[in-house]
DNA sequence: CCTATATACTCAACAAAGTGAGTATGCTCG
DNA sequence: CGAGCATACTCACTTTGTTGAGTATATAGG
């Protein structure tokens, strides 16, 4: 039931189409919950249905009408009873590391090369996260805007995405050695 | 279809029934790949019918018999030919951050509460990483038996764990001024 | 002796997540 | 003028994950 509330956050920061959330999972969000276009219609269907969201169609000229969405007061309560009751942290599921559980199966210089795969994409991530940091929070007033909360996802991001990077180095350097 | 993967990858390292498999879920690899034992003994039924791994009976004396299972050349080769294809990093799905983005909905206390909440556990688990760390890779001896690849793995799991802690820390001090 | 725990595994049903394709419209760019 | 892209959404199928119970034997502790 997990995606509900990811979705249901989105929605919490402004009503938008079904169409729209899907993109938010493609940036924002999706660097914490990342979900396909199919599921989220899915789940959008679901909520309505339990009324934690309704829809109004909005016509459009020059492109398809679309369905605003926009949570309910019902949908809002069910988000922060979540919210506030006490969440274990989220396992985690990391195919690299089954990789390397299995390693000695193929030759060290494949395990290297998917290491340093592996730190060019979480280079390219953090780059990003860095870049969205003095955009976004490099602007006081507009970090003002955005709040605190948004900004710590940001931090935690930039933090993991830090550390990964650091333990490739690390990775790589001990077994070249 | 990585659930597959984490039961070779476990088995490539020594044969044992799927009971110990669903212990070795519970620690080990469970640390970066978690499932319960259900899952794990549909998993081995359908890893058996397509070939990658066969089953031999062990009858024991005061306790069931156990069928022992061990991974195949053709399941060896089909964990190799997985581990060689570059992969992209795995993605993150977690609870807390999606809280954080509809934080707003709730009192700041109730999310600082949270992030206490989940400092402790974090701190929990890299206690035990270290001590693992302490117990198995302390002694030379030991630690060449087990080799590389696994210390790689427990290497992530203090650094991500060290990292959380600091980025907790970092947030809950950001909340409270 | 009775309960709890450890070994060892099975069955069933359901909810959630993932995959792939398909529909319809209109804009822009070469 | 047609190829590609952006908007907007739907259907169908498969795989995973979750929940809860049930079977059987043996040991250890109070």
């Amino acid at each position: 039931m997990s995606l509900s509330h990811a979705i249901l956050a989105t929605l919490s920061n402004g009503c938008s189409s079904g169409y729209d959330i899907s993109k938010q999972f493609a940036g924002s969000v999706g660097f914490f919950w990342y979900a396909t276009q199919q599921q989220i219609y899915r789940e959008l269907g679901k909520l309505e249905e339990e009324g934690y969201l309704s829809a109004e169609i909005i016509r459009q000229e020059n492109r398809p009408d679309k369905r605003l969405l926009s949570i309910t007061p019902v949908g809002t309560a069910y988000l922060q009873a979540w919210i506030s009751q006490p969440g274990k942290v989220s396992p985690i599921k990391d195919d690299l590391l089954v990789k390397l559980f299995a390693g000695h199966l193929v030759e060290q210089e494949t395990i290297l090369a998917e290491l340093k795969h592996h730190r060019v994409q979480h280079q390219a991530t953090l780059n990003t996260y860095r870049e969205i940091e003095s955009r976004v929070f490099g602007d006081p007033a507009r970090s003002a805007a955005v709040g605190k909360l948004p900004y710590l996802t940001l931090l935690n991001g930039i933090g993991l995405e830090h550390a990964w990077l650091v333990w490739c180095e690390q990775a790589i350097a001990l077994l070249e050695n």
